[in-house]
DNA sequence: GCAAATTTGTTCGTATGTATT
DNA sequence: CAATACATACGAACAAATTTG
Protein backbone atom coordinates (compact mmCIF):
# COMPACT_ATOMS: atom_id res chain seq x y z
CA UNK A 1 0.00 0.00 0.00
CA UNK A 2 2.17 2.78 -1.26
CA UNK A 3 -0.48 5.78 -1.19
CA UNK A 4 -3.56 5.96 0.43
CA UNK A 5 -6.73 5.25 -2.19
CA UNK A 6 -7.97 9.20 -1.91
CA UNK A 7 -4.60 10.11 -3.38
CA UNK A 8 -4.17 7.22 -5.40
CA UNK A 9 -7.84 8.43 -7.16
CA UNK A 10 -6.53 12.51 -6.80
CA UNK A 11 -3.25 11.59 -8.91
CA UNK A 12 -5.58 9.60 -11.62
CA UNK A 13 -7.38 12.39 -12.17
CA UNK A 14 -4.95 14.96 -11.96
CA UNK A 15 -3.45 12.84 -14.71
CA UNK A 16 -6.91 12.94 -17.01
CA UNK A 17 -6.93 16.63 -16.07
CA UNK A 18 -3.25 17.70 -17.67
CA UNK A 19 -3.47 14.88 -20.49
CA UNK A 20 -6.53 16.64 -21.67
CA UNK A 21 -9.09 14.53 -21.28
CA UNK A 22 -11.13 16.62 -19.18
CA UNK A 23 -10.51 19.58 -21.27
CA UNK A 24 -10.62 22.72 -18.98
CA UNK A 25 -14.75 24.12 -18.26
CA UNK A 26 -15.62 20.44 -18.62
CA UNK A 27 -17.34 18.13 -15.80
CA UNK A 28 -15.77 15.57 -13.98
CA UNK A 29 -18.41 12.34 -13.44
CA UNK A 30 -20.21 13.08 -10.22
CA UNK A 31 -19.34 11.49 -6.94
CA UNK A 32 -21.69 8.56 -7.39
CA UNK A 33 -20.41 7.72 -10.80
CA UNK A 34 -16.62 8.28 -9.52
CA UNK A 35 -17.37 5.91 -6.31
CA UNK A 36 -18.63 3.15 -8.95
CA UNK A 37 -15.67 3.55 -11.33
CA UNK A 38 -12.72 3.37 -8.30
CA UNK A 39 -14.69 0.57 -5.70
CA UNK A 40 -14.91 3.45 -3.18
CA UNK A 41 -17.13 5.41 -0.90
CA UNK A 42 -18.14 8.61 -1.24
CA UNK A 43 -16.46 10.31 1.54
CA UNK A 44 -12.65 8.57 0.12
CA UNK A 45 -13.98 9.84 -3.64
CA UNK A 46 -14.83 13.20 -1.86
CA UNK A 47 -10.94 13.17 -0.01
CA UNK A 48 -9.91 13.30 -3.37
CA UNK A 49 -11.76 15.70 -4.90
CA UNK A 50 -10.93 17.87 -1.74
CA UNK A 51 -6.94 17.41 -2.98
CA UNK A 52 -7.73 18.60 -6.90
CA UNK A 53 -9.03 21.73 -5.09
CA UNK A 54 -6.45 22.73 -2.97
CA UNK A 55 -4.24 22.11 -5.67
CA UNK A 56 -6.21 24.40 -7.95
CA UNK A 57 -7.02 22.18 -10.79
CA UNK A 58 -11.21 22.40 -10.35
CA UNK A 59 -13.97 23.61 -8.27
CA UNK A 60 -17.15 22.18 -7.17
CA UNK A 61 -20.71 23.26 -7.44
CA UNK A 62 -23.23 22.95 -5.15
CA UNK A 63 -26.40 21.16 -6.83
CA UNK A 64 -24.08 21.37 -10.02
CA UNK A 65 -20.85 19.27 -10.11
CA UNK A 66 -17.96 19.34 -10.15
CA UNK A 67 -16.10 21.02 -12.75
CA UNK A 68 -12.49 21.25 -14.26
CA UNK A 69 -10.95 25.16 -13.94
CA UNK A 70 -10.45 27.96 -16.33
CA UNK A 71 -7.59 29.07 -16.58
CA UNK A 72 -7.65 32.78 -15.57
CA UNK A 73 -6.22 35.66 -17.40
CA UNK A 74 -3.93 37.02 -14.47
CA UNK A 75 -3.70 41.06 -14.37
CA UNK A 76 -0.66 42.42 -14.46
CA UNK A 77 0.41 45.27 -12.16
CA UNK A 78 3.41 46.75 -12.46
CA UNK A 79 5.52 47.91 -9.01
CA UNK A 80 8.07 50.11 -11.29
CA UNK A 81 6.31 51.61 -14.11
CA UNK A 82 9.55 53.73 -15.16
CA UNK A 83 12.91 53.15 -14.05
CA UNK A 84 13.69 56.84 -14.72
CA UNK A 85 11.35 58.77 -12.29
CA UNK A 86 11.15 55.69 -9.89
CA UNK A 87 7.38 56.42 -10.22
CA UNK A 88 5.97 53.44 -8.69
CA UNK A 89 3.14 51.68 -9.75
CA UNK A 90 0.52 50.88 -7.60
CA UNK A 91 -0.45 54.33 -6.62
CA UNK A 92 -3.25 56.33 -7.67
CA UNK A 93 -2.13 57.60 -11.05
CA UNK A 94 -0.64 55.22 -12.33
CA UNK A 95 -3.04 52.72 -10.98
CA UNK A 96 -5.51 54.05 -13.53
CA UNK A 97 -3.39 54.69 -16.06
CA UNK A 98 -2.54 50.91 -16.24
CA UNK A 99 -5.91 49.85 -15.80
CA UNK A 100 -7.20 51.57 -18.25
CA UNK A 101 -4.38 50.79 -21.12
CA UNK A 102 -5.86 47.42 -20.68
CA UNK A 103 -9.51 48.73 -21.69
CA UNK A 104 -10.94 48.32 -18.03
CA UNK A 105 -12.48 50.24 -16.19
CA UNK A 106 -11.42 51.08 -12.49
CA UNK A 107 -13.48 52.61 -9.72
CA UNK A 108 -12.41 53.43 -5.90
CA UNK A 109 -15.19 53.35 -3.59
CA UNK A 110 -15.30 55.47 -0.70
CA UNK A 111 -12.15 56.58 1.21
CA UNK A 112 -12.84 56.24 4.91
CA UNK A 113 -10.31 57.99 6.50
CA UNK A 114 -9.13 57.36 10.27
CA UNK A 115 -6.83 58.53 13.41
CA UNK A 116 -5.24 55.77 15.50
CA UNK A 117 -2.23 54.84 17.30
CA UNK A 118 0.41 52.92 15.26
CA UNK A 119 1.58 49.91 17.40
CA UNK A 120 3.82 47.04 16.59
CA UNK A 121 4.67 46.74 12.53
CA UNK A 122 3.06 49.80 11.50
CA UNK A 123 4.79 52.17 14.13
CA UNK A 124 8.29 50.19 13.16
CA UNK A 125 7.49 51.00 9.42
CA UNK A 126 6.79 54.56 10.37
CA UNK A 127 9.40 54.71 12.84
CA UNK A 128 8.04 56.44 15.38
CA UNK A 129 6.72 55.43 19.13
CA UNK A 130 4.37 52.60 20.05
CA UNK A 131 1.46 54.61 20.51
CA UNK A 132 1.91 57.41 18.16
CA UNK A 133 -1.10 58.88 16.61
CA UNK A 134 -1.47 58.42 13.19
CA UNK A 135 -3.99 58.78 10.13
CA UNK A 136 -5.15 55.74 8.34
CA UNK A 137 -6.76 56.31 4.59
CA UNK A 138 -8.42 53.08 3.22
CA UNK A 139 -9.90 52.26 0.22
CA UNK A 140 -11.56 49.18 -1.94
CA UNK A 141 -10.56 48.96 -5.28
CA UNK A 142 -12.55 47.83 -8.06
CA UNK A 143 -11.85 46.54 -11.58
CA UNK A 144 -15.13 46.10 -14.31
CA UNK A 145 -17.01 46.46 -11.08
CA UNK A 146 -14.94 43.16 -9.94
CA UNK A 147 -13.48 43.54 -6.19
CA UNK A 148 -9.48 44.10 -7.21
CA UNK A 149 -7.62 45.00 -4.31
CA UNK A 150 -7.94 46.68 -0.42
CA UNK A 151 -5.75 49.53 0.22
CA UNK A 152 -4.64 51.15 3.65
CA UNK A 153 -2.76 54.45 3.63
CA UNK A 154 -1.07 55.33 7.39
CA UNK A 155 0.83 58.95 7.33
CA UNK A 156 2.04 60.28 10.76
CA UNK A 157 -0.23 62.88 12.39
CA UNK A 158 3.05 65.29 12.31
CA UNK A 159 2.58 65.78 8.90
CA UNK A 160 -0.66 67.43 9.87
CA UNK A 161 0.23 69.34 13.02
CA UNK A 162 3.86 70.53 11.86
CA UNK A 163 3.51 70.68 8.28
CA UNK A 164 -0.19 71.65 7.49
CA UNK A 165 -0.72 68.37 5.18
CA UNK A 166 -4.22 69.10 6.18
CA UNK A 167 -5.96 67.01 3.08
CA UNK A 168 -4.62 63.89 4.54
CA UNK A 169 -7.55 64.09 7.01
CA UNK A 170 -10.61 64.79 4.40
CA UNK A 171 -12.43 61.91 3.45
CA UNK A 172 -11.74 62.90 -0.09
CA UNK A 173 -9.82 61.57 -3.27
CA UNK A 174 -6.30 63.62 -3.36
CA UNK A 175 -6.55 63.37 -7.49
CA UNK A 176 -3.30 64.33 -8.42
CA UNK A 177 -2.27 61.61 -5.96
CA UNK A 178 -1.04 62.10 -1.94
CA UNK A 179 2.52 61.78 -2.53
CA UNK A 180 2.51 64.68 -5.43
CA UNK A 181 0.37 66.46 -2.77
CA UNK A 182 3.00 66.41 -0.02
CA UNK A 183 5.65 67.47 -2.35
CA UNK A 184 4.40 69.99 -4.08
CA UNK A 185 2.20 71.79 -1.14
CA UNK A 186 4.05 70.53 2.15
CA UNK A 187 7.56 70.17 0.99
CA UNK A 188 7.69 66.46 1.74
CA UNK A 189 9.38 64.68 -1.46
CA UNK A 190 9.58 61.14 -1.84
CA UNK A 191 12.55 60.35 -2.82
CA UNK A 192 12.57 56.29 -2.76
CA UNK A 193 10.26 53.74 -1.78
CA UNK A 194 10.84 50.23 -0.55
CA UNK A 195 8.19 47.54 -1.24
CA UNK A 196 7.85 44.31 0.35
CA UNK A 197 5.79 41.31 -0.73
CA UNK A 198 4.36 38.31 0.92
CA UNK A 199 2.04 35.86 0.67
CA UNK A 200 -0.65 34.72 3.53
CA UNK A 201 -4.03 33.21 3.66
CA UNK A 202 -6.54 35.67 3.77
CA UNK A 203 -9.09 36.47 6.56
CA UNK A 204 -12.86 37.02 6.95
CA UNK A 205 -12.63 40.36 5.60
CA UNK A 206 -10.75 40.08 2.62
CA UNK A 207 -12.56 36.55 2.11
CA UNK A 208 -16.00 38.39 1.86
CA UNK A 209 -14.52 41.48 -0.06
CA UNK A 210 -12.61 39.13 -2.84
CA UNK A 211 -15.28 36.49 -2.85
CA UNK A 212 -12.72 33.99 -2.63
CA UNK A 213 -13.36 30.81 -1.25
CA UNK A 214 -14.85 30.55 2.16
CA UNK A 215 -12.15 27.98 2.88
CA UNK A 216 -9.16 30.06 2.56
CA UNK A 217 -7.73 27.79 -0.24
CA UNK A 218 -6.55 31.00 -2.57
CA UNK A 219 -4.14 32.96 -0.65
CA UNK A 220 -3.45 37.13 -0.91
CA UNK A 221 -0.32 38.92 -1.85
CA UNK A 222 0.02 41.63 0.68
CA UNK A 223 2.30 44.40 -0.99
CA UNK A 224 3.85 47.19 2.14
CA UNK A 225 4.93 49.85 0.59
CA UNK A 226 7.17 52.59 2.70
CA UNK A 227 8.37 55.43 1.14
CA UNK A 228 11.18 57.99 2.10
CA UNK A 229 11.49 61.20 1.93
CA UNK A 230 14.67 63.80 1.04
CA UNK A 231 15.98 63.37 4.85
CA UNK A 232 15.39 59.23 4.53
CA UNK A 233 12.63 59.47 6.34
CA UNK A 234 9.95 57.23 6.23
CA UNK A 235 6.17 59.58 6.17
CA UNK A 236 3.87 56.93 4.46
CA UNK A 237 3.48 53.08 4.69
CA UNK A 238 1.05 51.67 2.50
CA UNK A 239 -0.52 47.93 2.51
CA UNK A 240 -2.25 46.47 -0.36
CA UNK A 241 -4.00 43.38 -0.22
CA UNK A 242 -4.53 41.23 -3.46
CA UNK A 243 -6.35 38.15 -4.37
CA UNK A 244 -3.32 36.09 -5.90
CA UNK A 245 -5.17 34.18 -7.85
CA UNK A 246 -6.03 36.57 -10.66
CA UNK A 247 -2.62 38.73 -10.37
CA UNK A 248 0.66 38.61 -11.10
CA UNK A 249 3.47 41.17 -10.63
CA UNK A 250 5.92 43.17 -12.72
CA UNK A 251 8.98 44.50 -12.05
CA UNK A 252 10.93 46.50 -14.87
CA UNK A 253 14.86 47.31 -14.40
CA UNK A 254 17.01 49.01 -16.90
CA UNK A 255 15.78 48.82 -20.82
CA UNK A 256 13.16 46.72 -21.30
CA UNK A 257 10.75 46.93 -24.57
CA UNK A 258 7.39 46.41 -24.33
CA UNK B 1 -28.44 27.64 12.12
CA UNK B 2 -26.24 29.96 10.21
CA UNK B 3 -23.01 28.11 10.30
CA UNK B 4 -22.51 24.48 10.29
CA UNK B 5 -20.97 22.85 13.29
CA UNK B 6 -17.67 22.42 12.00
CA UNK B 7 -17.24 26.33 11.28
CA UNK B 8 -18.65 27.49 14.46
CA UNK B 9 -15.71 24.86 16.22
CA UNK B 10 -13.35 26.23 14.34
CA UNK B 11 -13.94 29.73 15.15
CA UNK B 12 -14.21 29.38 18.18
CA UNK B 13 -10.53 28.02 17.91
CA UNK B 14 -9.38 30.84 16.03
CA UNK B 15 -10.87 33.38 18.83
CA UNK B 16 -8.83 31.45 21.07
CA UNK B 17 -5.67 31.75 19.18
CA UNK B 18 -5.90 35.28 18.29
CA UNK B 19 -7.10 36.02 21.96
CA UNK B 20 -3.61 34.72 22.71
CA UNK B 21 -5.18 31.55 24.96
CA UNK B 22 -3.88 29.40 23.08
CA UNK B 23 -0.46 30.66 22.04
CA UNK B 24 1.71 29.46 19.43
CA UNK B 25 3.53 26.68 19.87
CA UNK B 26 0.99 25.02 21.95
CA UNK B 27 -1.17 21.86 21.98
CA UNK B 28 -4.52 22.28 20.91
CA UNK B 29 -7.35 19.70 22.96
CA UNK B 30 -7.24 16.24 21.43
CA UNK B 31 -9.49 15.45 18.73
CA UNK B 32 -11.43 13.56 20.90
CA UNK B 33 -11.68 15.97 23.70
CA UNK B 34 -12.50 18.65 20.94
CA UNK B 35 -15.29 15.49 20.74
CA UNK B 36 -16.76 15.64 23.98
CA UNK B 37 -16.15 19.75 24.79
CA UNK B 38 -18.40 20.71 21.88
CA UNK B 39 -20.51 17.81 21.22
CA UNK B 40 -19.53 16.88 18.12
CA UNK B 41 -18.29 13.60 16.39
CA UNK B 42 -14.85 13.24 15.97
CA UNK B 43 -15.28 13.66 11.83
CA UNK B 44 -16.75 17.25 12.46
CA UNK B 45 -13.98 18.20 15.10
CA UNK B 46 -11.36 17.12 12.27
CA UNK B 47 -13.22 19.33 9.76
CA UNK B 48 -12.96 21.98 12.13
CA UNK B 49 -9.33 21.49 12.17
CA UNK B 50 -8.69 20.94 8.72
CA UNK B 51 -10.20 24.52 8.26
CA UNK B 52 -7.06 25.57 10.65
CA UNK B 53 -5.23 24.14 8.96
CA UNK B 54 -5.58 25.69 5.75
CA UNK B 55 -5.22 29.06 6.99
CA UNK B 56 -1.94 28.23 8.66
CA UNK B 57 -3.04 28.74 12.11
CA UNK B 58 -2.45 24.96 13.28
CA UNK B 59 -0.45 22.19 12.53
CA UNK B 60 -0.95 18.41 13.04
CA UNK B 61 1.58 15.76 13.74
CA UNK B 62 0.82 12.42 13.73
CA UNK B 63 0.76 10.34 17.15
CA UNK B 64 1.18 13.56 19.11
CA UNK B 65 -1.14 16.04 18.46
CA UNK B 66 -2.71 19.81 16.83
CA UNK B 67 -0.24 22.62 17.57
CA UNK B 68 -0.73 26.19 16.71
CA UNK B 69 2.29 26.78 14.72
CA UNK B 70 4.83 29.56 15.23
CA UNK B 71 5.45 32.48 13.25
CA UNK B 72 7.62 31.91 10.29
CA UNK B 73 10.59 34.33 10.41
CA UNK B 74 10.19 35.52 6.74
CA UNK B 75 13.73 35.54 4.79
CA UNK B 76 13.47 38.67 2.45
CA UNK B 77 15.10 38.33 -1.06
CA UNK B 78 15.54 41.90 -2.79
CA UNK B 79 14.57 41.68 -6.61
CA UNK B 80 16.43 44.70 -7.20
CA UNK B 81 19.48 45.48 -5.14
CA UNK B 82 21.11 48.82 -6.50
CA UNK B 83 19.37 50.82 -8.02
CA UNK B 84 22.03 52.51 -9.81
CA UNK B 85 23.60 49.45 -11.70
CA UNK B 86 19.65 47.78 -11.65
CA UNK B 87 21.86 44.43 -10.69
CA UNK B 88 19.28 42.07 -10.15
CA UNK B 89 18.51 39.96 -6.75
CA UNK B 90 18.62 36.25 -7.32
CA UNK B 91 21.05 35.26 -9.60
CA UNK B 92 24.18 33.87 -8.99
CA UNK B 93 26.87 36.51 -7.11
CA UNK B 94 24.16 38.77 -5.13
CA UNK B 95 21.94 35.86 -4.03
CA UNK B 96 25.09 34.40 -2.26
CA UNK B 97 25.96 37.78 -0.76
CA UNK B 98 22.51 38.67 0.82
CA UNK B 99 22.32 35.25 2.09
CA UNK B 100 25.81 35.31 3.85
CA UNK B 101 25.18 38.73 5.19
CA UNK B 102 22.01 37.19 7.22
CA UNK B 103 25.07 34.61 8.94
CA UNK B 104 23.31 31.45 6.57
CA UNK B 105 25.37 29.85 4.98
CA UNK B 106 24.07 28.87 1.07
CA UNK B 107 24.65 25.62 -0.83
CA UNK B 108 24.09 24.76 -4.63
CA UNK B 109 23.44 21.55 -5.79
CA UNK B 110 24.82 20.12 -8.45
CA UNK B 111 23.90 21.90 -12.12
CA UNK B 112 21.88 19.76 -14.37
CA UNK B 113 22.16 21.15 -17.85
CA UNK B 114 19.48 19.69 -20.83
CA UNK B 115 18.92 21.15 -24.31
CA UNK B 116 15.09 21.02 -24.91
CA UNK B 117 12.54 22.07 -27.59
CA UNK B 118 11.17 25.49 -26.40
CA UNK B 119 7.24 25.39 -27.06
CA UNK B 120 4.57 27.67 -25.16
CA UNK B 121 4.94 30.49 -22.96
CA UNK B 122 8.98 29.33 -23.27
CA UNK B 123 9.55 30.36 -26.83
CA UNK B 124 7.73 33.28 -26.38
CA UNK B 125 9.11 34.56 -23.57
CA UNK B 126 12.86 34.53 -25.83
CA UNK B 127 10.99 35.01 -28.99
CA UNK B 128 11.96 32.30 -30.78
CA UNK B 129 9.81 29.62 -33.22
CA UNK B 130 7.50 27.07 -31.11
CA UNK B 131 10.56 24.38 -30.81
CA UNK B 132 13.39 26.14 -31.50
CA UNK B 133 16.15 24.23 -29.22
CA UNK B 134 17.09 25.74 -26.35
CA UNK B 135 19.60 25.19 -23.00
CA UNK B 136 18.45 24.60 -20.08
CA UNK B 137 20.27 24.69 -16.39
CA UNK B 138 18.78 23.32 -13.37
CA UNK B 139 19.85 23.70 -10.30
CA UNK B 140 18.37 23.19 -6.13
CA UNK B 141 19.52 25.95 -3.98
CA UNK B 142 19.69 24.90 0.30
CA UNK B 143 20.11 27.45 3.02
CA UNK B 144 21.55 26.00 6.07
CA UNK B 145 20.70 22.86 4.01
CA UNK B 146 17.04 23.56 4.22
CA UNK B 147 16.15 23.64 0.93
CA UNK B 148 15.43 27.01 -0.48
CA UNK B 149 14.83 27.26 -4.19
CA UNK B 150 14.27 25.91 -7.82
CA UNK B 151 15.89 27.52 -10.42
CA UNK B 152 15.87 26.75 -14.13
CA UNK B 153 17.58 29.18 -16.73
CA UNK B 154 16.66 29.06 -20.34
CA UNK B 155 19.65 30.52 -23.31
CA UNK B 156 18.74 30.14 -26.86
CA UNK B 157 21.48 27.78 -28.73
CA UNK B 158 21.86 30.69 -30.87
CA UNK B 159 24.06 31.61 -27.80
CA UNK B 160 26.36 28.80 -28.55
CA UNK B 161 25.88 28.25 -32.26
CA UNK B 162 26.65 31.81 -33.26
CA UNK B 163 28.50 33.42 -30.43
CA UNK B 164 29.95 30.40 -29.04
CA UNK B 165 28.89 30.41 -25.87
CA UNK B 166 30.54 26.75 -24.95
CA UNK B 167 30.39 27.70 -21.00
CA UNK B 168 26.39 27.16 -21.07
CA UNK B 169 26.96 23.50 -21.84
CA UNK B 170 29.22 23.04 -19.63
CA UNK B 171 27.37 21.29 -16.06
CA UNK B 172 29.51 23.24 -13.92
CA UNK B 173 28.76 26.64 -11.84
CA UNK B 174 29.88 29.99 -13.82
CA UNK B 175 31.18 31.51 -10.65
CA UNK B 176 31.01 35.15 -12.11
CA UNK B 177 27.28 34.63 -13.10
CA UNK B 178 26.20 33.62 -16.74
CA UNK B 179 24.85 37.42 -17.24
CA UNK B 180 28.76 38.44 -16.48
CA UNK B 181 30.11 36.02 -18.42
CA UNK B 182 28.12 36.28 -21.49
CA UNK B 183 28.90 40.18 -20.96
CA UNK B 184 32.36 40.08 -21.27
CA UNK B 185 33.13 37.14 -23.47
CA UNK B 186 30.55 36.58 -25.42
CA UNK B 187 29.49 40.81 -26.45
CA UNK B 188 25.83 39.96 -24.73
CA UNK B 189 25.27 42.45 -22.29
CA UNK B 190 22.21 42.28 -20.28
CA UNK B 191 21.13 45.91 -20.38
CA UNK B 192 17.52 44.91 -18.67
CA UNK B 193 15.60 42.77 -17.24
CA UNK B 194 11.71 42.05 -16.31
CA UNK B 195 10.72 39.94 -13.46
CA UNK B 196 7.28 38.85 -13.13
CA UNK B 197 5.81 36.90 -9.80
CA UNK B 198 3.24 34.70 -9.55
CA UNK B 199 1.90 32.43 -6.95
CA UNK B 200 0.32 29.12 -7.31
CA UNK B 201 0.18 25.41 -5.88
CA UNK B 202 2.54 23.45 -5.41
CA UNK B 203 3.44 20.26 -7.94
CA UNK B 204 4.44 17.34 -7.05
CA UNK B 205 8.11 17.90 -7.07
CA UNK B 206 8.07 21.03 -5.56
CA UNK B 207 6.57 19.36 -2.27
CA UNK B 208 8.61 17.04 -1.88
CA UNK B 209 11.85 19.25 -2.50
CA UNK B 210 10.59 22.22 -0.12
CA UNK B 211 8.78 19.05 2.48
CA UNK B 212 5.83 21.37 2.53
CA UNK B 213 2.36 19.89 3.12
CA UNK B 214 1.24 16.99 0.87
CA UNK B 215 -1.93 18.82 0.75
CA UNK B 216 -0.78 21.41 -1.41
CA UNK B 217 -1.99 24.05 1.37
CA UNK B 218 1.59 26.17 1.10
CA UNK B 219 1.26 28.01 -1.97
CA UNK B 220 4.73 28.48 -4.01
CA UNK B 221 6.33 31.63 -5.35
CA UNK B 222 7.26 31.38 -9.28
CA UNK B 223 9.31 34.31 -10.11
CA UNK B 224 9.93 34.73 -13.93
CA UNK B 225 12.77 36.98 -15.13
CA UNK B 226 13.50 37.78 -19.17
CA UNK B 227 17.14 39.34 -19.77
CA UNK B 228 17.41 41.69 -22.24
CA UNK B 229 20.68 42.39 -24.17
CA UNK B 230 21.88 46.05 -25.59
CA UNK B 231 19.15 44.65 -28.94
CA UNK B 232 16.07 44.74 -26.28
CA UNK B 233 16.43 41.01 -27.30
CA UNK B 234 15.43 38.47 -24.50
CA UNK B 235 18.46 36.35 -23.93
CA UNK B 236 17.62 34.53 -20.94
CA UNK B 237 14.60 33.42 -19.26
CA UNK B 238 15.20 32.50 -15.48
CA UNK B 239 11.86 30.41 -13.43
CA UNK B 240 12.82 30.47 -10.23
CA UNK B 241 10.38 28.69 -7.52
CA UNK B 242 10.00 29.48 -3.78
CA UNK B 243 7.74 28.10 -1.25
CA UNK B 244 5.53 31.17 -0.15
CA UNK B 245 5.45 30.33 3.59
CA UNK B 246 9.26 31.41 4.02
CA UNK B 247 9.87 34.22 1.80
CA UNK B 248 9.31 37.30 1.22
CA UNK B 249 10.17 39.56 -1.99
CA UNK B 250 11.47 43.29 -1.91
CA UNK B 251 12.32 46.15 -4.07
CA UNK B 252 13.76 49.27 -3.55
CA UNK B 253 13.33 52.19 -5.32
CA UNK B 254 15.59 55.45 -5.42
CA UNK B 255 17.04 56.84 -2.19
CA UNK B 256 16.67 54.40 0.39
CA UNK B 257 17.96 53.48 3.96
CA UNK B 258 18.81 50.51 4.89
C1' DG C 1 -44.57 28.55 -10.16
C1' DC C 2 -44.01 23.98 -8.31
C1' DA C 3 -42.48 19.35 -7.60
C1' DA C 4 -39.14 15.94 -8.61
C1' DA C 5 -34.64 14.53 -9.57
C1' DT C 6 -29.81 15.33 -9.31
C1' DT C 7 -25.61 16.77 -7.04
C1' DT C 8 -22.82 18.43 -3.56
C1' DG C 9 -22.59 19.72 1.72
C1' DT C 10 -22.78 18.32 6.55
C1' DT C 11 -22.91 15.08 10.33
C1' DC C 12 -23.05 10.96 12.58
C1' DG C 13 -21.14 6.16 13.81
C1' DT C 14 -17.59 2.68 13.37
C1' DA C 15 -13.35 0.28 12.33
C1' DT C 16 -8.62 -0.10 11.30
C1' DG C 17 -3.91 1.71 10.10
C1' DT C 18 0.25 4.41 11.28
C1' DA C 19 3.30 7.42 13.90
C1' DT C 20 5.05 8.81 18.32
C1' DT C 21 5.90 8.51 23.15
C1' DC D 1 5.05 -3.74 24.09
C1' DA D 2 1.38 -0.64 25.33
C1' DA D 3 -0.94 3.68 25.21
C1' DT D 4 -2.03 7.78 22.81
C1' DA D 5 -3.16 10.61 18.82
C1' DC D 6 -3.84 11.47 14.20
C1' DA D 7 -4.89 9.24 9.25
C1' DT D 8 -7.68 6.57 6.28
C1' DA D 9 -11.85 4.28 4.93
C1' DC D 10 -16.49 2.53 4.98
C1' DG D 11 -21.58 3.15 5.43
C1' DA D 12 -25.63 5.92 6.25
C1' DA D 13 -28.80 9.78 6.62
C1' DC D 14 -30.45 14.25 5.91
C1' DA D 15 -29.79 19.21 4.26
C1' DA D 16 -29.07 22.67 0.71
C1' DA D 17 -28.47 24.21 -4.01
C1' DT D 18 -29.50 23.67 -8.73
C1' DT D 19 -31.64 21.94 -12.77
C1' DT D 20 -35.34 19.78 -15.08
C1' DG D 21 -39.99 18.29 -16.18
Amino acid sequence: MADPMYRQIADDLRRQIEAGDLPAGSQLPTELDLCDEYGASRNTVRDAIRLLITRGLVETRPGQGTYVVENIQRFVTTLIEDPETGRGGGEEGVYIAQVEAANRTPRNCALRVEIQQAVGDLAAALQVEDGTYVISRHQQRFIDSAPWSLQTSYYPMSLVNSHGATRLLEATDIPEGSVTYLGEHVGIKQTGYRDKIAVRPPDETEISFFSISADGLVPVFEVFRVGFDQNGNPFRLTVTVYPADRIQFAVNVGEVPT
